[in-house]
DNA sequence: TTGTAAGCGTTATCAA
DNA sequence: TTGATAACGCTTACAA
């Protein structure tokens, strides 16, 4: 197999093994050497007339350099890794796209890591990606505790948080600018007419956005009279929803009863509909008369449900994540940055000030 | 840098670069080759004693083998590629999750490439997954053509589709039973005493998967009376909706008119969501009591809007997937395979027989 | 302008 | 039971 005279110039055959560099060199009668410099666009150097016999070797063995022994020599591999909580969320997604435009046009390949929110699966696969080697990292995912990205940061591998911060971890960071997003969400509700405002979140412990949407709540409340806007917090455990769903309809029902206008405000798209789909269970198809919902993430379904929301600027989010990594892996050491990026409310009719509102003033405009 | 006698134990230390077999082998004071058969496994063949000074001399190194490496000369990386055209549409999200569960338990790391629904993005994909020599590819794309594959049969490299057949190319396949599932979709219509179909798809050329299903839907009505059930079909292009919205419009209106029970049945989840928008920017909030949708896909949302949908069976769509490709990899040489999982028929309220509902009966059982 | 040879971190072959 | 040593496919001094 290993030479046969009257093959030298077969074309690509099937079932054949891909042909490496040492036969490009074979084909077009010169050295390895030519061939890496080809390969690596250090034109110029070559002779026209080499160069043609090595384009026509290369075409004819449909010849692609092997990027892992490429790796190996040059110790860098071009390889991102992503790892990432929930594909399940159409923030991932829509992040993910920002990142891989980014790579693309900076020639990276991203290795993207899908844990399905499970943190074990988190751990395996941030083992895996030191064992490709990636040459920097972007996390997003539920159980990173600094013990995890030690491996990365020890290692002089730069690591990129997006949309949350880790305890005892000094990285980089890209994310929603949290306490202005839920601000504006805020004021948005109150302007309306809305008194009685109860914010829905996921558990926070280890989720430092969703601590900080929840913080940023309170602090906005600050911005009026405590005794004609109330406001309180609601934690929602998706992984077990039903006692805080009966919580939420007592209030309900309790700020209904008190004849207040109440709103629901959601810290995120899964928990918006997790929402959304109880309310339509418990008061029927024309839920959004009973109680005014709006959320962050501004999910594919809220157009249809007609629910206000706070578009994240998920790509861009991405897209500066892979930037920072970028200017990382080409030496920049400066100290560790953070990237909040504005949302952009939208609004829609499960917000509309209804007839009858009330008009309230804020305490200070501050 | 190179031979520091007094490091030699040194604690894994801040921008230190990963520590090589050959560090290993050092600090446990024996060869590269007793290490590597430690890593593959081969106890038995080890001294306890020196396996122990190897354990404890990649616990002190942090040591982790370098899967490019292994690859370069094991000439596999346990690398699977998977292109998918568009991870908005939660199919394939949910596909993924499959693959990813499958691959995990046998080993693989998969290679997830996104195109965005950009067909120049697919190529682009495919030259950098042969480029990184996966042993294996899935694939979900648009515009997949058989030269494009060609390089991946032709060197051996096993391809499975997902969703859709290609052609000109022979390879297993993996997808839903369209036949089946759209023909219980319209029995379950008629059943429920519509007598005016309209089945949504969005341009079949290239994507086998919308051929075969606008096919069997035609197919199914055969099973009626065609002077009681009237079927026809729509072309939805989602880059530019106008025109068979407007046709959409038309049509309802004609059906209406004419006193005839209208079902909408959307090819996919993406379809199903732009005619509901639609539909409800045109007829309000309650715009299910104007017509029924279903659709394929059991989408996030088809809950909230109490859709009548078929959901596929994704995850062991994706898990099958792999476990095709696991096969061609242990050097199975059998013909291509083509494997088709039933959907589940999930009745929700938007299909409800209305009280004045005539009972419509088959011109046939089969 | 071109080529030779060493080496990246592994595994495999062979000998001790 | 162990360990040199030669590849794997590529890049990069260094020579010519």
């Amino acid at each position: 197999m290993s030479d046969d005279p009257i093959s030298t110039s077969r074309p690509p055959v099937f079932g054949a093994r891909r042909a490496t560099i040492t036969d490009v060199a074979r084909e077009a009668g010169t050295g390895k050497t030519s061939i890496s410099r080809y390969l690596n666009g250090e034109t110029g150097v070559l002779s026209p007339d080499l160069r043609e016999r090595i384009e026509a070797a290369i075409a004819k063995l449909d010849y692609r350099p092997n990027q892992m022994a490429r790796g190996l020599k040059r110790g860098r591999n071009r390889l991102i890794g992503m790892l990432l909580a929930d594909l399940t969320n159409p923030y991932s997604v829509e992040v993910l796209q920002g990142i891989e435009a980014a790579c693309h046009a900076l020639g990276y390949m991203p290795l993207i890591c899908h844990a399905a929110n499970e943190v074990d699966m988190e751990r395996r696969y941030l083992q895996l990606l030191t064992t490709y080697r990636v040459e920097g990292v972007i996390v997003n995912a539920l159980g990173v505790k600094e013990e995890l990205l030690q491996g990365f940061t020890q290692g002089g591998i730069p690591v990129v948080l997006v949309d949350r911060t880790v305890e005892g971890i000094v990285t980089d960071m890209v994310g929603l600018d949290n306490p202005a997003a839920v601000a504006m969400a805020t004021h948005h509700l109150v302007d309306e007419g809305f008194d009685e405002l109860l914010f829905m979140v996921q558990p926070v412990t280890h989720v430092s956005s969703r601590r900080l949407r929840e913080a940023a709540f309170q602090a906005s409340l600050a911005a009026f009279d405590t005794h004609v806007v109330h406001g309180s917090t609601l934690i929602i455990d998706l992984a077990d929803v039903a006692p805080a769903l009966d919580e939420l309809d007592r209030r309900v029902k309790a700020a209904h009863e008190a004849g207040r206008r109440m709103a629901l405000f959601a810290a995120n798209g899964p928990v918006a509909l997790r929402v959304a789909v109880h309310l339509k269970e418990r008061h029927g198809a024309d839920w959004q008369a009973h109680v005014a919902l709006m959320s962050i993430d501004d999910s594919e379904w809220a157009q249809l449900a007609g629910m206000t929301t706070v578009r994240q600027p998920t790509y861009d989010i991405g897209r500066r994540a892979v930037e920072f990594l970028h200017e990382r892996l080409g030496g920049a050491a400066m100290a560790a940055r953070e990237c909040l990026l504005p949302g952009e409310l939208v609004v829609r009719a499960s917000t509309a000030r209804k007839h009858n509102a009330p008009h309230i003033s804020h305490v200070s405009e501050n």
